[in-house]
DNA sequence: CGGCATCCCTGGGAGC
DNA sequence: TGCTCCCAGGGATGCC
């Protein structure tokens, strides 16, 4: 499911209701999602106070007292959903926390985890190893931080034979961006996708940084992108789904110059570009 | 090292 | 209505 955007209203929604306050019940019902959960994980969280929620690419770090980091990646078709009173839970429905402003006080919300594909994956770990911790030390810069730009693009495309679009989806080149947003910012950067990466330079790296960025703060702006999974975690769907320009729209016209959307399969993914603009 | 196929898992939609 | 097949916002892994 989820893509930089998605994630940041993730942990927007979650910033909402735990930072201050504290795990007054966990429940876990299953711990095999893309990896066996930590051992005890419900036991280790009873009683705990979140501090700050962070976000980095598509990972949500959860920042406790007693200096740990409960790190969340919701996978393809992970969501979280926020209750503020006790929620009926389904199948997919794996963990539940339950949040109150002291550890014994009167719940204030439900914090639920859902994922009926179990792509996702949660750890809990010291803040300490967050720069080495196996899953976030490789991961790129953030597109939207400072160390993102055409410069930088240029430097990690650099030498790359492999098409531009699989460089955008390596999240040790920039971290965040996913099969929609690689599509979507290609076309605003009048880039195709099968272009070899390591001749983006100049220019074209100046649109596709500056495309890269304006896609993700609108899809931001809009809640996400809801195609299947992704709910915001009120309930509402994403609404950036009614402005993407050449995800999905195979066949459809572009809306520059009406020539059909086109899709291909890269790398068992599937892309969208308007064949004349992103010739 | 880069690039590619394969695998993990369930559910929804298309097609018959 | 029911069956089969294919597809899906993820990434790790292993092979060339």
């Amino acid at each position: 499911m989820p893509e930089l955007p998605e994630v940041e209203t993730v942990r927007r929604a979650l910033a909402s209701v735990l930072e201050n306050h504290y795990v007054a019940a966990a429940f876990v019902g299953r711990n095999d999602l893309r990896w066996t959960l930590p051992e005890n994980l419900a036991a280790r969280l009873l009683g705990r106070g979140f501090t700050s929620i962070d976000r980095r690419g598509k990972y949500v770090l959860m920042h406790l007292d007693q200096k740990e980091i409960l790190l969340l990646h919701l996978g393809m078709s992970g969501s979280i959903r926020i209750h503020d009173t006790p929620p009926t839970l389904d199948k997919h429905d794996h963990i539940m926390l339950t949040i109150a402003a002291s550890p014994t006080a009167a719940a204030t919300h439900y914090v639920v985890l859902n994922d009926p594909r179990r792509f996702g994956w949660i750890d809990l770990f010291p803040a300490a190893h967050q720069d080495t911790h196996q899953l976030l030390r490789n991961l790129g810069p953030e597109p939207l931080g400072n160390a993102f730009s055409a410069a930088h693009l240029q430097a990690v495309f650099k030498g790359r034979s492999g098409p531009v679009k699989n460089a955008l989806l390596n999240q040790q080149l920039v971290a965040g961006i996913g099969n929609i947003y690689a599509s979507e910012a290609l076309f605003y950067a009048r880039i195709s996708p099968r272009r070899k990466a390591a001749t983006i330079k100049g220019q074209r790296a100046e649109r596709l940084a500056a495309a890269v960025v304006k896609t993700l703060h609108a899809a931001i702006e809009d809640g996400g992108t809801s195609l299947r999974d992704h709910i915001q975690p009120g309930g509402e769907i994403g609404y950036f789904v009614q402005r993407l320009a050449v995800y999905g729209r195979d066949g459809q016209p572009c809306q520059a110059c009406t020539t059909p959307i086109k899709m291909i399969v890269q790398s068992g993914r599937s892309s969208f570009y308007c064949p004349r603009c992103q010739g």
